[in-house]
DNA sequence: CTAGGAGCTGGAGTGCACTCCAGCGCAAGG
DNA sequence: CCTTGCGCTGGAGTGCACTCCAGCTCCTAG
């Protein structure tokens, strides 16, 4: 992978912008969807070479990585498009602006503790397979109903177990 | 909302088991859903009065939140659906059971970093924002385009960005 | 001069996970 | 007896966020 020869570009755009391809490694969003985000308006910042390729200068770089925080801590399109559209620093748009950034904070929190809950979950289950099977290997007729039951399918266990704590 | 006169159901049924629209209350899923998970073979515990409609006894209540936080943190419903139709605790699938919740449980802790991350992100860029504000409320014009920059999409601002730390 | 490779555009297609709907049955209340 | 309400089924429809593609231009290497 030979360096494009960079004879073409400015002295500005040689150093500091990237292609499209790194910011696409640079990010892991893929080429079609930095494409796809510009189009959509959640990228303002990208330029154009001399041949109309897309160039991305650092500031867009790093707007990229707020919108991909954004988005992946579950703000739709749409409402990051709205932020993106609330520009610059006017005074105007600040309370929106702040307003969307809070509101998805106080998401993430949220989701942080249901992912912790989740976690336990998960963690609680793989344990009580643990115990099940260790009981299991070591007298491997006369299942312990009881654990079992709330966890599985098992067709023999069908409505046996007693009232759930809450 | 009077009870639903439960004359006909057996005794078992009455106290410990649920209508659909009680667990859709009680885990936030919607009817649709439930009755879709259950086509879809992710809640084999579903039983039926008399008349056909679904009872979910405590266990499958159970069920179902696992079956939640399992989807809740990204496992996709085929992994879901193949973990559930790994049946009750046989021996035989035990090693694949565990790879499932295991692998599950590395991708929420893995999730849970990222999630960290981008909290972060949002909260700086608020940070910037507040402060942004702050001076430009004070001294109206002349905005500090180093603080603009790197986050926002004012024209003005194109390529001006110096190297990005990272 | 030609061939290959990267990027471009506009638009169509895809995958996932639901969500909605028509048309039906049952059961209770008036 | 009739209406109202809840639930049932199978199948069609939806929303979101990409993802893929044909057909093009430009540039560079051989």
């Amino acid at each position: 992978m030979p360096p494009p020869s960079l004879a073409v570009m400015t002295a500005v755009t040689r150093e500091t912008s990237l292609g499209i391809r790194q910011v696409s490694e640079e990010t892991r969003l893929s080429i079609d969807t930095l494409r796809w985000y510009e189009r959509e308006g959640l990228l303002p910042l990208v330029e154009r070479s001399a041949d109309g390729r897309r160039r991305y200068p650092p500031g867009a770089l790093r707007f990229i990585r707020l919108v991909q925080a954004l988005r992946r801590t579950g703000m739709p399109v749409a409402d990051v498009r709205r932020f993106v559209t609330l520009g610059g620093g006017e005074l105007a748009h600040h309370p929106e602006r702040m307003a969307l950034l809070e509101q998805q904070c106080a998401q993430i929190e949220q989701r942080m503790v249901e992912l912790r809950d989740d976690l336990a979950v998960v963690q609680a289950t793989i344990a009580q397979f643990r115990e099940l099977i260790a009981r299991g290997v070591d007298c491997e007729d006369e299942l312990p109903d009881d654990l079992l039951a709330p966890i599985f399918a098992d067709p023999r266990l069908r409505g046996v177990v007693p009232g759930l704590p809450a």
